[in-house]
DNA sequence: TTTACTAATGATACTGAATCGCATAACAAC
DNA sequence: GTTGTTATGCGATTCAGTATCATTAGTAAA
């Protein structure tokens, strides 16, 4: 399993690569998500940012969306949650007591997965999985 | 890996076993469910149900949801979707193409996702895993 | 460094899913 | 039937996300 930091590239470098322009808000939405890093709403985005508008910070979290340096987790309740995305292929874990997400890489689930192929009906051409946990810290909490 | 179809309990019998009444909405709708029985959105039953409220599609899929006779399916794009469950703990298969859901049920994953409980920072409560599929009528459909 | 083009923005209105509050209706037990 | 309570339908409301559109601000070229 992966779960060391890799270096994440410049975003706002990303973004003007592909043609798109770097402007206030993209930068000041781009900083608060280096900030938080992980398991932010798109109206916690909007709340620190008065200035920006709502749809911008709609549009925003798109466009990073497509460019694939964030990804999108719709929890079972509540409003979808974005996160930084490290590594290429990961999945995510939820902390149910504090909802903080992390990513992690196995090699044998996508082994596994791929192997699981040949007994579903159908082409597999993707998968998503998530892994419900209590995090150390909400442990340590509830022991104390 | 397990798909046959498991006998469904009698889903308004559950209802009353718990103290919830048998009323005609509740009927009509897990009737509708019943026929349905994968993938289907709130929205749809309300429209073949007109007759019944909106308020009180949303209660009962939430009652049901409750008592675990359905579950529900976060697909990154689009309205949640409801599938009856048909087994205990089971997983989804979700074409990408049509919307189709299917469940499925393997014990090496499983068995996988306990032994994954070493390697993650915190306790592994729960996993949630989605196959996005293309399934073999699409397929079939592409390829004609 | 101005100019000119166009992408991006913010304000606002709007949509669509889901929930709330409440007066009324329907159920279950007697 | 009578009664107590649960469930309902309606309409208003919330909340995330999108569409529209006039204005602003990047950008690249003159």
């Amino acid at each position: 399993m992966t779960t060391e930091q890799v270096v994440r590239p410049n975003i706002m470098a990303v973004l003007e690569d592909r043609g798109y322009r770097s402007t206030n808000s993209r930068r000041s939405i781009v900083h608060i998500l280096e900030e938080k890093g992980s398991g932010f709403t798109a109206e916690e985005i909007g709340r620190e940012l008065p200035s920006v508008g709502r749809a911008t910070v709609f549009r925003t979290l798109k466009l990073l969306l497509e460019i694939g340096v964030i990804c999108r987790l719709n929890l079972p309740d509540g409003a979808p949650r974005y996160t930084l995305s490290r590594v290429e292929h990961h999945h995510h874990t939820v902390c149910v007591v504090c909802g903080n997400v992390g990513e992690f890489r196995a090699a044998t689930i996508e082994r596994m997965m791929r192997s699981l192929s040949n007994e579903i009906p159908g082409d597999v051409v993707g998968h998503r999985i998530e892994l419900y946990i209590t995090c150390d810290l909400c442990a340590k909490e509830n022991t104390n």
